[in-house]
DNA sequence: GACTTATTTCTCAAAAGTGTGACATTTTAA
DNA sequence: TTAAAATGTCACACTTTTGAGAAATAAGTC
């Protein structure tokens, strides 16, 4: 196993129990990772440490995802699509990172570096709701902000879907773009 | 001050603390129920102990709120508009209650008491949801497990609305009933 | 005012969680 | 095969959290 791989292991199994848990012990995030607490701070020095890495490395995947999405799909619904796709393909990153920057103790402002980043990477979101709105292509009866609730919504609801294994894999993008496009329709 | 309400208070505090951490510390659940750690153990004897409370509250508050729409409308489309409506008012409550029987720790069983008690209650909305797609009132190109994930997505997509403030109060039932309506129609 | 009940304050000891050092063991790669 | 790197084991000091006892205080009731 070289260390990289461990590194990762460790992040993916702490965003994964961070997420339902965030004050888990870290014995337990070490359970899951497959290693030693003692392991696991080798290479987090802190609690903090962790956590940061968590934001650090849901914020690229995010970023990265949206990213190649939002600059090859010209036609903003297409677009729009893809985005949703991508945001389910990112899974428990995506809300989590969400709730991170929303939740009651955190103070989300711009002149925070990680929040700016953030805001960069779901501002493509609103652009793109902005853009379909203001071609016709969704009803304006619904607010902008409801329609970016609405999609994480609707992405919670496709990762529990998986999770819960209730609903063919294979289905999943397929209904979530389904309702979502129809709930936003003209 | 009289004892039930105190006990209340707390289990509507937990309930609020333990759904975004589940491991906070009691110390913080006291002070947002404006009681000293003391007086919460002295209604609850265990960490375990509170957590079946407000576990038993949820499940409470949900069964009611459902129960008097699910009795009330006898017409489906009617009744599942209403039963959106009673789960965004449980709010919290109801995804809390959902994400305790849907996590990776619990085991759900029909044999555990507060299982089965969860499934009578949510059967409703499964049960309305079949009826809904027999009458052709739905679309039957979507799952019913698909709409039930769906319907605690919009709800999860609610209670963020609420809790952001970037959705105006007043249009978020009106929002999420469009979103869901024209989201599983024909 | 005396009495009951609920709550707070202060205290304490046990338990759980955290972070680190020293050394053994395994894995990896040369 | 062997040296380096990564991981595991164990022990330790330390902090936080937990649960409960005892007495003081507040609040309501008769």
């Amino acid at each position: 196993m070289e260390m990289k791989n461990t590194r990762q292991k460790i992040t993916d199994a702490a965003i994964e129990i961070f997420n339902e848990d965030l004050s888990a012990p870290l014995e337990i995030v070490a359970e899951k990772a497959e290693v030693t607490r003692r392991t696991l701070h080798r290479y987090f020095t802190d609690r903090q440490d962790l956590v940061l890495a968590c934001h650090a490395a849901m914020q690229e995947s995010c970023r990265k995802a949206i990213d190649v999405v939002y600059t090859s799909f010209p036609e903003p619904l297409e677009r729009f699509e893809n985005m949703l796709y991508a945001a389910i393909d990112c899974g428990v990153k995506f809300s989590f990172l969400h709730r991170m920057h929303n939740n009651d103790h955190h103070n989300h402002t711009a002149k925070d570096e990680n929040c700016s980043k953030y805001d960069v990477t779901f501002n493509k979101f609103r652009m793109t709701i902005e853009e379909l709105q203001r071609k016709n292509l969704i009803t304006t009866e619904l607010s902008v902000e409801w329609v970016e609730m609405l999609c994480t919504g609707i992405v919670t609801a496709a990762i529990n879907s998986e999770k819960s294994g209730n609903v063919a894999k294979v289905n999943i993008k397929k209904f979530a773009w389904f309702s979502l496009s129809k709930g936003i329709l003209v």
